[in-house]
DNA sequence: CCGCCGCCTTAACCCAGGTTAAGGCGCCCC
DNA sequence: GGGGCGCCTTAACCTGGGTTAAGGCGGCGG
């Protein structure tokens, strides 16, 4: 790759990890995306990254550790609506957006990378495929959610579970966390239950019972796949809707004159 | 050219409708829909326009009729993900997507334009407004979808259904549908409960007391809101999700007087 | 060193909503 | 015109998971 991007790609890595499991990332692209003009910021574990009602200008991307998106309603219920893990964007949309509908909060302490909206909008004009990698990460964001409604509506808490456990494990592994058999989830149990639509007690009801039945292991944050066959067969679980195969080449983004009003 | 398409134009009524409320939709704009190439697709209740493993080519707008996106588990339950709307989208991520990771159904009849995955990438590259209204039509679904994940995962059965009402009579009046006190609400008990995770029992019983109470009548598929504050007190309804306020200006390309179908 | 706090576990109790079932009504098709 | 079917209603019963509460454990600030 480029030789002279050499530090901030090994920062990038995450990102590049994920990017390439839709589109070639060849070197145009790696031009194109350090050429980006970012800036890093640092948030600590509870910080909100963005609150409700904000108008963000610029877009996000995680470099390092989880983010959740999340809504509180006034009486203090918590629905978390995903999990943001290195190499996800926090706005992508950020050029169309007024205030935004939901907040993001540091699970862990989380890097970010800060990029104007009008650059990120330069990307898609670009003679690459950064737009197409751009677009392929927001269209996995979206079957994220979509998978998320058929999870909590149609399973029940058991299956819940699995299925979250083997979705946030595959995330990790796209990126180079964790391998085969085993992921660290910084998550704790009430924020699984706010994604979960359940009880915090009840989180730890299943979970020991993963545990007892043989399925799973866990030592503080360390989670053990001991038998993914039979998690996966709990919860019907596939990747299809994380699109994990590359973009077909059929519809390459051209250089083009989408600029707003230049 | 506005001449001719001027037939169009009003079977278009409600995508302009709906466009306006995000962005100036101009001439400019108008002869930009206009030239796209489109097919007109005509489906019964019932049929699937998109099945779950297809790889789409083409974009479809919804002219006219109610659809619903799903999935089913192999056991054959089933989950609603949202309601599609004249004027709604099918797959605006057609120029990236491989297969389709849920389907879509009609159920009223539906006229919907198909247009191909290319033509609709060429609108992105033109120098007005219709890009950022399909970013915006993009975003909005996101929102819903976000939207729906709170509404099923920390809200009981009548605030669900409360919410629910009011966000279709809402849509529905965005696209010249009902008026401020009623809507025609075309969706079996069946699949009201498919979209809130609950049993169609159950719906049938949270409705017959809002009737009870008041705050709702009943007519076939006519839906009277008789006490519009308390069912949005119920459920803390607030439209901020749906974006309805016309993108900030700056990235507006250039202001507009026309409207729709006068 | 102690006290507090965040997080997890476990148990006892309870209820919102699921399930099953039976019946009604309107519509369409033979 | 009658039988079947989709859709809705209502009732009786039951259960998955919520709620409350009490206790444990590790980290951390004073």
């Amino acid at each position: 790759m480029n030789v002279a991007a050499a530090p901030i790609e090994i920062l990038m890595r995450a990102l590049f990890a994920r990017l390439s499991h839709y589109c070639e990332i060849g070197d145009a692209e790696c031009d194109a995306l350090l050429a980006l003009p970012m800036r890093e910021r640092v948030y600590e574990p509870g910080d909100d990254v963005i609150e409700k009602g904000e108008e963000p200008t610029e877009a996000l991307i995680v470099k390092s550790g989880w983010a959740a998106r999340y809504v509180t309603l006034q009486d203090g219920r918590t629905q978390v609506l995903n999990f943001l893990l290195p190499g996800d964007f926090f706005d992508l949309q950020v050029f169309v957006a007024d205030a935004a509908d939901h907040s993001v909060a540091a699970i862990t302490k989380v890097t970010a990378l800060a990029i104007p909206g009008d650059a990120m909008l330069e990307v898609f004009s670009q003679d690459n495929n950064v737009g197409l990698a751009l677009w392929w990460a927001t269209l996995q964001e979206e079957a994220i959610l979509r998978e998320q409604i058929v999870r909590n509506g149609r399973r029940d808490a058991a299956e819940r579970v699995a299925h979250l456990l083997l979705e946030l494990h595959r995330r990790a592994m796209i990126i180079g966390e964790g391998d085969n058999s085993e992921f660290r989830l910084p998550v704790s149990q009430v924020l699984i239950a706010d994604a979960l639509g359940l009880s915090f007690v009840h989180i730890s009801r299943v979970l020991k019972r993963f545990v007892n039945d043989g399925l799973i292991e866990r030592n503080k944050d360390l989670i053990v796949i001991k038998d993914k066959d039979a998690l996966i067969e709990k919860c019907d679980f596939s990747t299809d809707y994380l699109h994990l195969d590359a973009a077909p080449p059929r519809y390459r983004l051209r250089p083009a004159s989408f600029r707003p009003a230049s």
